[in-house]
Formats: structure tokens, C-alpha cells, sequence
DNA sequence: GACCGCTACGTCAACGTTGACGTTACCTTC
DNA sequence: GAAGGTAACGTCAACGTTGACGTAGCGGTC
């Protein structure tokens, strides 16, 4: 015994004694072992008898122990944590992503740690900087415009990363997509099955890959029925409330008028809905995205609805199964839209 | 040199060689200099001359050194990292509270880490656990029905710990809740000045802290009013779909019909105006709690507005006080609520 | 020129855990 | 009863960082 005895206990005087949290070798010393074994019972390893196991049990409840994962992370280089890095956690659809992703981290025992980029770039990277600071096992990035490249070295030296809802530039990884084209096809190509000849595609802001995507839907779907395109006839602006009313105003009341509108996301429906509110006789109208309450407004919107529960899982489902080895091809995902039919769609254009 | 030199590097000769990320150690070599030296750059210590410093950013740079966070959260003890358990990340209350939440953080430098206790007891407890085991610096959770005691050694050793939304029980903190009491009473005498003497509520299950208490401002307005309570006009159940709809017709189709309603959350308000869609003329409404397209129904919904970002940059911002230091005795905030007045509070009894 | 103070570094150990590798004691097996 | 094997432990060092402390060198002061 050459260790001299540890001097008097900071705190140990003051009223409300702010304990050090015990550790492994805490447990190890109160119940006789070495730490190592505590070690192999915390983490249910083999080579240790019943009773130890028991009496360590017994030991760790008695002081409420719980390891530090911090250490663990350092020891072992993983950190049973995974990051997720979206647009916005409070949209409907990303925080539907988040609990799906949420929910296969837990089935993996890992913790979900969420940044929100808010589509700036640079929040962006300085978001997964920290996540891959915090050793995350892996990173599931919704990509802002611009480019990840700066996630190469690391993907490269091994850190899985999936891509959601939208691709990377400059980077190579799995991706999970929803097939906008597709699904934006199908939409229109119902509004053209009702009759309606002169459809406005409503969409959000052009330099996201989502709306170019769905505008290059909804002109595949005119070319497939023979219809001819009219530029007048496609907004790609921010769905500010205004601005989208005086789009749709206009697009209602040219001299060959829309009879039917299409919208290229939840905030473009949401405008839109308010634009038309106090119209006069509404278009038709199918909306990309599906949200709550469609099914109770006069008329019910008909909808290509997503499935965001369906990406997060299968974008985390990727991801564990990179973190778990898999070192096939890197592959792309592009999951299928559903149309519901629930009236505003299903219009047809007015005569005359 | 005692030291032998390190074995033929694993994975060396592979086509991809998974390098491993640079630390502080290999900086500091690079650079020449002592890994302290490195560790002030990097944390912008003084005590570095203009020319090292130059010379170690520069290192940093080419090799890509980004610094280990779990080795310095297991040094200092603090992870920058704060929990945040709540009910369910995709429901729109809680996940703008997670974004308020989330700006705070960055605020301060902190990453966020998120679990769904989906009102389940063990759920939230073991994710705090894990919370806990990561070393977060604090913690803000929404209780769930039972006791959060468990916490109650944490809260002692000095995890700061915020409850918001509900309070705990059998453990004590700082807690934000919204005035439900004052809020319920407010919407409900919205009513009773239109005229309306019989106003059903429909709330969630019995064991929910939140209804509760609007249930007591629901009392204590038609107190308020002289108006006698009518059991039969109070419902608390899950808010499933069929049997609100069953609940909505009773009461209206009573001898003595409820001439309006009042919600108790966004759930229930959802299932009532389901149940209402097709209903005859519907009863007056007013809901608690704000959602998406509520001034796009017919009528537009009135209602008694949370303010879920305040709560959620409140509770932050009382962690991150405690975080710093701050011992002052707990405290309780009541968020105040605001009433919308859109159209469907506004209705007159029919008269009859 | 002895002493002080200051800047700009460097050294060392420790944070709590676990992988790699020993060391027992006991049990087989021929 | 010697060799071999195995179960049940223990020892040690290292993961990457930083707090505490040490030290060399230089300018200034009396």
C-alpha cells in the first residue's frame, strides 16, 4: 500500500454535499473486485460467477452507478450516438423523420443527437463538425444546397452517412429519396384525367432539388397527355402569403385561366388554401405532401402524399446497417408517393 | 527511446485505408510543439505567441484535426450536450418546443439530444439514464404520469434538470408549465359571453396532468358564471376517433344539447371537428391549443393558443442559467395562453 | 548583478473505461 | 499424477484531452 491516504474531501463540509458520481472502480472496491470484473457485468460478458454477478448487481444499485459513456466512447471510439441533421425539426415532415429515426436508434440502443440547418450552408457544416466532434457512429445529413464535399475525408475514413429527402453534391453516400418526379407525374396526370387542360404548378423557391424534380414531373405528365406548356403557368417562388396569392390570382383570371392547381409542397399548399379562401369558385387542386387536416377543409385536398415515417426509418436502417459493416455499393432509395383522392382533385374544370 | 517501434499499421496495404483521425498528439508533432500548446490554440487560451498560433491553425487545417469531444467531456465532465425527453417528437407542440430548445442551445454552444418517452413510464426512464450516462449537462423533460423520484439523486449531485409542460412528481426543479387553468377559463367564458349556457368538454384521458387542469378552468368559469356544472357535458377519454364522435353526439343530441364545445388538446379538437364534418349545424367551438390551418376551416377555429416556443426557449434558458452556476431556489413559470378569436367561438346558441 | 515578474511554452497525471493479456484454482483425462 | 484445459478472475496500459504545475528566457528595477 504505497498510496498515501486521499486528503480531506472538497465539499465535504459544506450543507448540501454535491457527491461525485461513483465509477466503476467505486463498485469495484465496495464490492471487492477489481474493476475489470464490474466491467464484464455491466456489460453482461462472460467469465464471471453467479455470485460475484450478484453481489456487483448488488453493489451498483446500493450506489447508483451508471457508467460513463463518455469513457466508454473514448475506449471504444463509438458512441452508441448517431446525429441527424435536418432542415427544421418542427416541420411536419422532419420531425415525423426524426421520431421514425428516433425509433430505430433505440432498437440499435443509440441516441439521436438533432441540428437543425434552417437551409443555411454554413449552419450546415458547423452542425455536422460538432456531430462528428461527438464521435456519432454515423450521420444522416437532409443536404441544404451548396455542397458536402467537406464530408468526404470522413465519410472516407469510415463514418457512415446517409443522405435524406435530397442528394449531395460533392459527396458519395446512400441517399433516400422520394420519387418526386413520379409522383408529381401522377398528380398532375389525375388533374388531366378530370378534364382539366390548364394546370399552374405552384412551387416553392428554384434552387431546391425537390421542386425541380416536381416540375419536371408535372411537365413529363403534360407532355405525356399532349398538353403544351405554358411558363405562365409555373410559380417557383418562397411560399410567401402575398406573393402566392397574387400568383394564383393571377394564374385564375388570365384570358385562358388555370382550372386547376397544383402545389409543390406543404408551405405552397398552405398558401395557396389561403389565397383561395375567399375566391370565387376554386380550382382544382392536388398537393404534394400530405398534412393534417386535408381531409376536413371544403373541399377535402386530394394529395401525393410522402411518407416521411417510411424515409427515416429506411435512411436509419441504411445507416446501422453501415455502422454494422455492410460495405456493398453505396445505393440510392427512392421510396413511392401514394395519391389520395379526397375531392378538391377530383373537380372538374368549370364550362364555359 | 525505449519505446519500440509500432508494428506494420493494420489496414495499411487495404485499396481504402480507414486512416485514423488526427488528434491533438499528431498536431502537436506536426507542428512541432507540445500537445498543450495545441490544446490552448485550439481553445483559444492565451499564453500562445502569434507565430505558434499561426503555425499550429495552419497543421490543424492541413490535417484535418478536429478535437475529440468525449476525450474532453470525460476530462472536464461536461459534454456540451444537453437531454431533452419529451412525449413525441412529431407532435407539432413538442417539436417546436424542441427547435426552440435546439436555439438556445447553440446559443450557448450545447448540441441537443432528443428521446420520445411516448408517455410510457419505463420509456422515460431509461432514457434519462441514458441521458445521464452521457454526461449532459442538464436536462429538460416533460413527465409522464407517475413519479420521475428516480431523478431525484441527479437533481442532488447537481445535474441541473427543468421540467416543462407538466410538473414531476416526487422530484423537484425548476418547472415551466402553461396557465391551462387560466387559459381553459378564458376560452370557456369566451362562451358564456356569446350566450352559450351549455358547453361540453371534451378532453383526453383522466390521467393527464394538463386536462385536468383545464378541466378546473372549465369549472371555474361556468362557476364564474352561475352556470350550473352538468357531468354528462364532461368527457375524458383517448381521443379516438370513434368514440369522440359518439361523445360529440350525445351531448349535442341531448335533451338539453350542449350548444357548444370546448377541446381539451389538439387531439381531441381533431376528432371533434371529424366528428362535426358531416354533423347538422355545428355547435360553437373553442379549442385549446393552436394548430396548422385552424383559420382555413369554415368556420375558422377559435382558440386558446399555447406558446410552445416560449416554452421551450424559457426552460432552455433557465438550464442553461443553472448550468452556469445559478443556485437561486426553484422556480415555477406559467406561460400565459392567447385567445384567437376566429370565427367558430363566435357563434350564438341556435335559438330554440 | 541579484531579484522580480512575465510570457511562452513543456511535463505529467488523471478523467473512467475496456482490450489484451496474465494468473490462479480446479477439473479432466489417460 | 503429470499434462492439458477451462472458468473466473486480476493487471496494465491506453483512448485524447486538459488542469496543475514546472521552467526557460527575457526585460526591467534598485
Amino acid at each position: 500500500m504505497a498510496q498515501s491516504p486521499p486528503p480531506a474531501r472538497p465539499g465535504q463540509e459544506g450543507a448540501a454535499t454535491p457527491r461525485r458520481r461513483p465509477t466503476l472502480r467505486d463498485v469495484a472496491e465496495a464490492a471487492g473486485v477489481a474493476a475489470k470484473t464490474v466491467s464484464r457485468v455491466v456489460n453482461g460478458e462472460a467469465g464471471v460467477g453467479a455470485a460475484t454477478t450478484e453481489r456487483v448487481r448488488r453493489v451498483i444499485a446500493e450506489l447508483g452507478y451508471r457508467p460513463n459513456s463518455s469513457a466508454r466512447t473514448l475506449r471504444q471510439g463509438r458512441a452508441a450516438t448517431i446525429g441527424l441533421v435536418c432542415d427544421d425539426v418542427s416541420e411536419p415532415f422532419q420531425s415525423a423523420l426524426t421520431r421514425a429515426v428516433e425509433e430505430v436508434a433505440i432498437r440499435h440502443e443509440c441516441m439521436l443527437l438533432v441540428a437543425s440547418s434552417l437551409h443555411d450552408r454554413e449552419r450546415e457544416r458547423t452542425s455536422v463538425q460538432a456531430l462528428l466532434a461527438r464521435q456519432v457512429d454515423g450521420l444522416i445529413v437532409t443536404p441544404v444546397a451548396g455542397s458536402q464535399a467537406y464530408l468526404g475525408a470522413d465519410i472516407a475514413a469510415g463514418t457512415p452517412v446517409v443522405f435524406a429527402d435530397r442528394p449531395a453534391v460533392g459527396a458519395e453516400a446512400d441517399t433516400v429519396l422520394v420519387d418526386n418526379v413520379e409522383g408529381a407525374r401522377r398528380g398532375v396526370r389525375h388533374l388531366l384525367e378530370q378534364g382539366h387542360r390548364r394546370i399552374g404548378f405552384v412551387g416553392d423557391a428554384p434552387h431546391l432539388y425537390t421542386q425541380d424534380e416536381r416540375v419536371e414531373g408535372y411537365r413529363a405528365a403534360l407532355r405525356d397527355a399532349g398538353v403544351p406548356e405554358d411558363d405562365r403557368l409555373i410559380s417557383r417562388q418562397v411560399p410567401e402569403s402575398g406573393a402566392v396569392r397574387a400568383t394564383v390570382e393571377s394564374m385564375l383570371s388570365a384570358p385562358e385561366p388555370a382550372t386547376a392547381l397544383f402545389t409543390g409542397n406543404a408551405l405552397c399548399t398552405y398558401a395557396v388554401l389561403r389565397a383561395l379562401r375567399d375566391a370565387g369558385p376554386p380550382p382544382a387542386l392536388v398537393a404534394f405532401d400530405d398534412f393534417p387536416l386535408a381531409e376536413l377543409l371544403h373541399p377535402a385536398v386530394t394529395v401525393v402524399a410522402q411518407d416521411p415515417v417510411g424515409m427515416g426509418r429506411t435512411a436509419a436502417e441504411i445507416l446501422f446497417r453501415r455502422i454494422a459493416g455492410d460495405t456493398s455499393a453505396d445505393q440510392v432509395v427512392r421510396l413511392r408517393t401514394r395519391l389520395i383522392p379526397r375531392g378538391s382533385g377530383e373537380r372538374a374544370p368549370a364550362e364555359g
